[in-house]
DNA sequence: AAACCCAGTTTCCGATAGTGAATTCCGATG
DNA sequence: CATCGGAATTCACTATCGGAAACTGGGTTT
């Protein structure tokens, strides 16, 4: 859960991950996208400023367009480049998956300070990161170094009171029911000040962000 | 918080939202990567199959670099296109945004079924919305249409009982403690079933996605 | 200081992306 | 069936990209 400092961290590549170039059928998603506008070429010409033509072209597969092209296409119709590049969502990912877990029933995922409990962890390839935990720390010095991860948190008072450390804020009591929202790469560290070791629910987002 | 069921949606444009390109600095980009990773355009030459002038080239915005000379490219460094065309996080959005909220203090949104309070509201540009919400409802029909957004939701029962209908499921029973995660873009609606109104902690990804 | 090396730039030329005009395609109409 | 009209494709040409090689600038060696 502590992620490195390291400011070119986001900038340096770790070597080898996907090997090959994925397909990209970029003419085909074009064309999906014109058709379910009900455009002609020509519509879509005067919107770009590029040739019948050309949009025929690509759309075919005979020609790879300019990054200035697709830069046109993208702000004359309006959509960004993922939209670009991928599967409209409703298409390939929805539906329904859901990720049922009973009080108690995470995975638990004990630290000297913490006690994590992951919830809905069937459900891969998630945008958030639920969890329980229940603080056991009791005092700041606990912690060798600030708990730091890429990302956002919120997180909430279940039962308990806190004080929560963070690197660029004063301490901060919280008591049941309040709940807050930061960046997490910020250092944090939460205490428990109650009499009962304090239980937090937390959402983290994951790791790169989408 | 009801989304249009129509399954060209994703396809369809909303007419007009940014008239402007961005900038989107791409040689500036790449010459950043390479600098961090410590490349010299020879070797990124050998990485990607582009010759050493046409890196420079593309560095130094001289030439529009064609759609596969970017699959290369990020086939090649093992990156991704968000990666090539986005600055860093770490540069641009880092660092110690924060915002608390304390018990009932968020902002009140009610509707007829649900009493909502929006948690943490004083954040733009979050990667999750969460929101308190007492439930009101006590029978299905009370809900005109099933609610449905975008992206993915995570809930987690607080105080009482509900029932939680969805589009694809049985009803499901849910006591305090029980926590879900579901797409959300299945239908799906909340219903009181203990003596009193249940209260219920959600965190929903926002619109887009990103 | 001349010779050499290395990273990056510029030059030149063949390959290919982008354009307007001409052609083909296809459904609607008389 | 012929033909008309709008839409997409193909054609012929120009602009631009992509790559090999030559050039530039700075540092090191002899």
């Amino acid at each position: 859960m502590t992620a490195s400092n390291d400011q070119d961290a986001a900038l340096r590549i770790a070597s080898g991950r996907k090997p090959f170039v994925e397909p990209l059928r970029l003419g085909e998603r074009l064309k999906e996208i014109r058709l379910a506008n009900e455009w002609t070429l020509g519509d879509v010409s005067e919107r770009t400023g590029l040739a019948r033509s050309t949009l025929s072209k690509i759309e075919n597969d005979q020609i790879s367009p300019t990054f200035t092209a697709v830069q046109k296409l993208i702000s004359g119709l309006d959509i960004d480049l993922p939209q670009l590049l991928t599967q409209p969502r409703t298409k390939t990912r929805t539906m329904g998956r859901r990720d049922l877990t009973r009080r108690g029933e995470g995975q638990q995922h004990p630290t000297p300070t913490y006690e994590h409990e992951l919830l809905s962890c069937e459900l891969a390839q998630k945008r958030m990161i639920p969890f329980k935990t229940i603080v056991r720390a009791r005092r700041f010095e606990e912690f060798s170094e600030w708990v730091r991860h890429d990302g956002e948190e919120f997180l909430m008072i279940l039962e308990g009171e806190i004080q929560l450390f963070s690197e660029f804020y004063e301490p901060l009591h919280l008591a049941r029911g309040d709940s807050i929202y930061f960046d997490s790469d910020m250092g944090h560290a939460l205490v428990s000040v109650g009499e009962e070791d304090a239980v937090v629910l937390s959402v983290c987002t994951p790791r790169d962000g989408h």
